[in-house]
DNA sequence: TTAGGGTTAG
């Protein structure tokens, strides 16, 4: 304590105040500074409110208190300080009494730092008619035209989801710096209108990184993952310099195509150039691998992280239970609770799902039950799907009918499509018909209820009943999500719709479909053309099915990959099926492991076996 | 003293 005061020199006081400073430390400043006076000095007193407030923002009420028991009047540079640090805090609302104690001193008026950070307080707090006022009285008192002014406008219009607002600021810079420009392209990107962004993005004469995160983020939350990686390597190419958030949004696009060699290399990029593992980071490459398959380097990330949160948990625990490994998935869930990490509605979806595909039906409910009972979270529509869904693929259809009924908020879409499922799984033609009435009262155009309930007429060999239903989706105009499989080859992403003759090597994948479909059915396949159902005629079933859009994937993928390398397929619905069949005998006869990533989950094919045991 | 992007799990 003494060594300390021996340390504080008498002509600044103030430079041992940062961030590590501790609150006795603190103390003895304060002492310090009393003693010698120093705080009679106004501009030395607002100086030490202000380091205060903005080095140790967990000490604002001290910096709070200070003021208000100052001898003299606060200044307006101790007041800004005040405004700003709470401005990013957890209580940006308190920024407005600062404000306040500046309107009622005769002596202070706001000014344009003032707004500067009133604007971001008004944001952090998501207080939308607070924000307005304050945009009005900047522009009352002319300080609406500050360039620092108006980017946080832009970024506060853009953070309460008021494009026009947003765009009204922004048309009214007369010239526009990097900065706002940035704000703007972030703005447009953030908000879903990415090519308005990208325009814009074009039109900079500069760019610095975070433009270019911006964007890239931009296409990346969208969905657009394809020009998300593109404009990462146009991105590279012109030598911007990379960091973590862009990696975070690369590694994101390449989990959605589930494009593993891109993911990898990126993994590799990350690590050549030094960019440091945050929990962040390290969740998005867990994401990553899971989403590409490659479970054991998932893990061997997860494991080789220091610092987890709850969302790095249940990202691991979400993968293996999406590949397959309900096993696995279930004890990583124990390990995260006696870590004492504490699972959340999400974790839950995965761990109940893990047990769906684990078949621990009465284990699934166990946890189920314990959401509320020991965390005290309230289940979601999704979680009361998960059930129906463990009771449906266990073949136990009456419990999940009765787990409907019970259900204590009325059930959804899918509930009754998990009910409507488990029904084509075992063939239950009336409950099916029942489920599929549910659903369509919901969603008059749900086109999976109609595609679920046609596959389990078919499969039961009524064409009339499949008739009737094609009949009935033509009436309403409901049609299906056109099928489409994805696969990456040297780098680049391949795309395929169901019967496209558009690649460039069409003539080859032709012939390798035949080669295909030949092989196979020596080897013992015969084609369900139960599962083509529309507009299509009968004797151009056969033919269709080859057509499907992941056989055409995967004949691409024997042809232009190398001997031995595993075919890697995402595709946009469920594998129907055929494939699914036609998959495990070509995975047998050409002696290739394939995975396909369904809409939610992972099939690994290898001699002649699916992963997902033909539970799916 | 000031501004802008970004984030991960179902």
């Amino acid at each position: 304590m003494t060594s300390l005061r021996n340390l504080i020199p008498r002509y600044c006081p103030l430079s041992l105040l940062d961030s590590t400073t501790t609150l006795p430390q603190v103390h003895q400043i304060h002492a310090h500074l009393l003693v010698n006076g120093h705080l009679n000095d106004p501009p030395l007193f607002a100086k030490f409110v202000a380091t205060l407030a903005l080095s140790l923002p967990d000490l604002l009420p001290y910096s709070h208190h200070l003021l208000v028991h100052s001898p003299h009047p606060p200044s307006l540079f101790a007041l800004n300080s005040l405004i700003r640090a709470h401005s990013k805090g957890p209580t940006p609302h308190l920024a407005f009494l600062f404000y306040h104690q500046i309107l009622h001193s005769p002596a202070l008026s706001p000014d344009h730092y003032t707004f500067t950070f009133l604007v971001r307080a008004s944001a952090q707090a998501a207080a939308a008619a607070a924000g307005a006022a304050v945009h009005a009285s900047a522009l009352k008192r002319g300080l609406a035209a500050d360039p620092y002014v108006q980017s946080g406008l832009i970024h506060m219009y853009a953070e309460f989801a008021l494009p026009d607002a947003t765009r009204r600021v922004y048309a009214e810079l007369r010239r526009p710096d990097v900065v706002a420009q940035t704000a703007m392209v972030g703005a447009l990107a953030g908000s879903g209108e990415v090519d308005l962004a990208r325009e814009m993005f074009d039109g900079m004469l500069q760019r610095d990184p975070i433009a270019w995160n911006a964007m890239i983020a931009g296409y990346s939350q969208v969905g657009r993952s394809k020009e998300a990686l593109e404009l990462f390597s146009l991105m590279q190419a012109e030598g911007v310099r990379v960091g973590e958030a862009t990696m975070v949004s690369v590694l994101t696009a390449c989990a959605h195509l589930g494009a593993l060699a891109q993911g990898k290399w990126a993994h590799g990029y990350i690590q050549k150039n030094k960019i440091g593992i945050t929990v962040t980071l390290g969740t998005a490459l867990i994401d990553m691998y899971s989403k590409c398959g490659d479970m054991r380097k998932a893990m061997e990330v997860f494991w080789s992280m220091g610092e987890k949160n709850v969302y790095t948990w249940s990202s691991a625990v979400s993968g293996l239970a999406m590949n397959g490994a309900g096993k696995e998935c279930l004890e990583l869930f124990e390990l995260m609770k006696q870590e004492h990490v504490r699972p959340n509605g999400v974790t839950f979806i995965s761990v109940i799902r893990g047990c769906s595909v684990a078949g621990l039906v009465d284990k699934g409910r166990e946890h189920f039950d314990s959401m509320r009972d020991e965390y005290s979270i309230e289940p979601w529509y999704e979680h009361y799907g998960c059930i129906v869904d463990l009771y449906g693929r266990a073949g136990r259809l009456d419990d999940a009918v009765n787990f409907i009924n019970a259900m204590p908020i009325e059930p959804h879409v899918g509930a009754w499509g998990a009910l409507l499922n488990a029904c084509r799984i075992y063939k239950n033609i009336e409950l099916g018909e029942f489920a599929t009435r549910k659903i369509l009262e919901l969603e008059s155009k749900n086109d999976g209820a109609y595609v679920l309930l046609s596959n389990i007429y078919a499969d039961s060999r009524n064409w009339k009943g499949v008739s009737s239903i094609r009949e009935s989706m033509k009436a309403k105009g409901v049609s299906k999500e056109p099928g489409c499989s994805v696969i990456e080859v040297g780098g680049k992403v391949h795309e395929f719709f169901v019967g496209d003759r558009s690649h460039p090597r069409y003539k080859e994948i032709e012939v390798m479909l035949g080669e295909m479909s030949r092989r196979s059915r020596l080897a013992g396949y015969v084609a369900r053309t139960n599962e083509v159902l529309f507009d299509i005629e009968e004797e151009e079933k056969e033919d269709a099915l080859c057509w499907h859009s992941e056989k055409l994937a995967i004949a691409f993928g024997l042809i232009a990959l190398g001997e031995g390398v595993t075919i890697r397929i995402v595709k946009n619905l469920r594998v129907c099926l055929d494939c699914h069949d036609a998959t495990k005998f070509i995975s047998k006869v050409f002696q290739r492991e394939i995975v396909v990533r369904d809409r939610n989950r992972f099939h690994h094919f290898k001699d002649g076996v699916c992963s997902c045991m033909d539970y799916w």
